[in-house]
DNA sequence: AAAATCCAGATTTTCGAAAATATCTATTTA
DNA sequence: TAAATAGATATTTTCGAAAATCTGGATTTT
């Protein structure tokens, strides 16, 4: 059922690039370590050609390091970095809103809210779970990273488009162990925030909107401080690299 | 002399990116056409992986477009598409230029001031050749970069750094026919252009700085439409693509 | 005739061996 | 002893053949 039959759905770069990305992204594969090609070919059952294909690809969403000759290491974190992704976010998505409101037609509405509902709707099934498998973290991601994309969907630039789903999967490393880790989600109720964004959105109020998306990835960024800094193990080094 | 000895000095991959770059960047190969890889073969001497590895950094930087199994072409060019870019570069560029002037110390003040002398140099020297060698072009396109990459180096921000420089790639791309064509430069003095944005960077006004580096793009823009729109041809399929 | 099926030929993708390069250890030299 | 050199090992990079997949035209079926 799962479809792994013999006739491939996709190229083994692809298959690579996903399953590299995911144990990044989860921190399986702890930042900083070295991603040496023997291993990664045992690991997945896969050949050189496509695990280099996606280790490049993954070095241009900057979540692998490459030196040449000397090989892919997994990306370093570090709490200045995950500040510069936030902030860059905020401004090109602020800037995405505001042409998305002008410019989004009755699609557009409509799938910002099917998008919304998606996402709070699982949001609130996960609460209700002791410990979420690893397969509903991924659908809840999906479904956050469609929701946001969604409210710029409708901005008519490309580039903007592109950038921001950059920043998504970058910041999306730095969110993933505080979702899973300790429960702590103190003082905030994250589908509220993100009711709001929308019905500020869908009622073309572009600077209410705005505001609020920008107070929503700051919040994110303060949590995700809080969350390190106390114990600075997990990250690379310090919170200067 | 050139460098060309056995001993390699960076790795295939590299060398094979940097040839198709250019050759994308100056329109030896043309927009929308294949690239097979039988043909890339011959064409630089290159085996399979190294092209495909410098192909998908392309792609990931927009000048190839590449769907699975069906192989790489050249991006199209569209007017709607170069709009986007020079818009979104204002908007990155801005908030960068800002930053620099807020945090940059004697050393980027002192890297703009030479990069501007870099540039101007090297453009007052094309301007009296009739038809300057590829080489030399090449060089200008450098100065170019720099001068403009020296404005906002000190923005403290890895990631609008990093935009910037894709959409300067891309825009490239748009500018380059231009310059080589019709050496139709009407009413206007780049190097002042520069000059003025330059000053008003070192004397740390912000507002007017960012208001000269916008007009500066928006020229461009209005310059690279001119010169499309009347001749619709070399552009790949109208201008809505 | 229109749609569906099947076959070459062309092209991309993948593999693992071979070449190139880096890294580490032992040995020599100053 | 410390620095320099050389050799052995580990790792990346590159190559071209083989497998998988697509394309377009001819043949068959409805």
């Amino acid at each position: 059922m799962s479809g792994k039959k013999n006739p491939r759905e996709t190229t083994l770069t692809e298959e690579a690039y996903q399953k590299l990305r995911w144990d990044i992204v989860s921190g399986t594969l702890e930042a900083g370590s070295p991603l040496r090609l023997e291993n990664l070919k045992q690991r997945y059952g896969l050949g050189y050609s496509p695990l280099r294909e996606a280790l490049n690809r993954l070095h241009s969403e900057r979540l692998v390091m490459s030196v040449a000759l000397r090989g892919f290491t997994v990306a370093p974190l570090s709490l200045t970095e995950m500040w510069d992704a936030v902030d860059t976010r905020i401004h090109i998505e602020a800037e995405a809103l505001r042409r998305a409101i002008k410019f989004g037609d009755d699609d557009w509405e409509t799938e910002v809210i099917s998008a919304f509902h998606g996402l709070s709707l699982k949001a609130k099934k996960l609460e209700q779970m002791d410990t979420p498998p690893m397969e509903e973290m991924k659908a809840l991601e999906d479904r956050h990273h469609r929701f946001h994309r969604a409210l710029i969907s409708a901005c008519r630039s490309n580039w903007l488009l592109d950038f921001s789903d950059k920043l998504y999967v970058e910041t999306e490393r730095y969110r993933f162990p505080v979702l899973g880790g300790p429960r702590a989600r103190p003082s905030r109720d994250l589908t509220l925030e993100h009711q709001e964004i929308m019905e500020a959105t869908i009622a073309r109020d572009a600077e209410k909107a705005i505001a609020l998306l920008s107070r929503h990835y700051q919040r994110t960024g303060e949590t995700l401080s809080a969350r390190y800094q106390p114990d600075a193990k997990p990250m690379a080094a310090g919170a200067d690299a």
